[in-house]
DNA sequence: GTCTATAGGCGGATAGAC
DNA sequence: GTCTATCCGCCTATAGAC
């Protein structure tokens, strides 16, 4: 693996989990065995780096969700495949999970764009496609907004869960949750 | 207002939208009008002020949500009541919102415990009388955490709405999303 | 491309006058 | 309780040797 792209993983771990303010271009050169000085070679200055760091997460993403989307089954089946599949990513991918949601903690509109293009618009459009086939008088744009946001939350409550009330280990578990959250989208779109 | 309050507010204002690490004490300092080393006559440290910053806006919160929930309407009409009433809140209150998130993003257990049980863990056993009075049978801890995710996302995600696909100015209605919040909640526990 | 050395600024925090 | 002055460390970033 070439330095580029060691410093990118790297950096891209350190950021998701302390945020860019907290992170130091010395943490960032330690993880990846070199000095902070040769950060510089790669890239301009630590604001590009963070740039391209979510760059490089956020652009991996589309491709995966969208080979579901093209495929021959139902609609409602490609559906639950779309939330198992997006359920998968949340709860193995911290990294990608939690670089979005500081993105969106930062309410500059122009950050907020390159979320959503370089993120959500994508497959929000494809989704819509499918969700129009299963009702095309619901709120489509609301349905989309919440699933995403049940996608999003119910995995970054992970850790919380047991302290909140009811919490059983089937909450922990990534099929329940996808399977609980196609039925209430589902639910949400037919009635 | 005494000093030792004004601070809290500008500190709360500050950390919920630079977060922690990005605000200094010369900051807040100076958006109270005083310099940094007054700060610490009523703050051991940084730390200090900003866990009493957390605590002041948080306990706020509860007071108001649970005096609906001992009213005397029915479940649904006391349901629908929170949720306006959390949608309201989530849609004003920035500084809240913004603070909640932040914490949920630090994955360390004892910080999520602190905002689990000052933030959400009274309203949500209050929410869960509700609940089951409509559906017992239901999973009710899936429920109100879809509940609070929605709440939370919704708002939050107000200035990233117009670069999703079929953004209506409806959507920017907090009775509008409360009332969809509020059928969503509802279809999913009913059928 | 990586290093050492260093500039120049800002950070948290303290001492001590008023 | 607030101030000025200051300590000291860490920060980003650059210069220049290898």
């Amino acid at each position: 693996m070439q330095t580029y792209d060691r410093i990118l993983a790297h950096s891209a771990e350190l950021f998701s989990e302390k945020g860019f303010e907290a992170v130091s271009m010395r943490d960032i050169a330690k993880a990846c065995g070199i000095k902070a000085p040769s950060l510089y070679n790669h890239f301009k200055d630590k604001q590009s780096l963070y740039q391209a760091t979510l760059k490089s997460v956020f652009d991996q993403h589309n491709e995966q969700l969208i080979a579901v989307l093209v495929g021959e089954q139902s609609a409602e089946e490609k559906l639950e495949e779309v939330i198992r599949l997006s359920a998968c990513k949340m709860a193995e991918d911290t990294i990608f999970r939690q670089l979005i949601l500081r993105e969106l903690l930062q309410n500059d509109p122009q950050k907020l764009q390159f979320l959503a293009e370089t993120v959500m618009a994508e497959s929000c459009k494809q989704l819509e496609k499918i969700l129009r086939q299963i009702n095309p008088d619901s709120d489509l744009h609301f349905t989309i907004t919440t699933l995403l946001g049940m996608t999003l939350f119910h995995f970054q409550i992970g850790n919380m869960r047991d302290f909140l009330p009811g919490s059983q280990s089937k909450h922990h578990q990534t099929d329940y949750l996808a399977e609980q959250i196609f039925k209430t989208t589902l639910k949400s779109l037919k009635a």
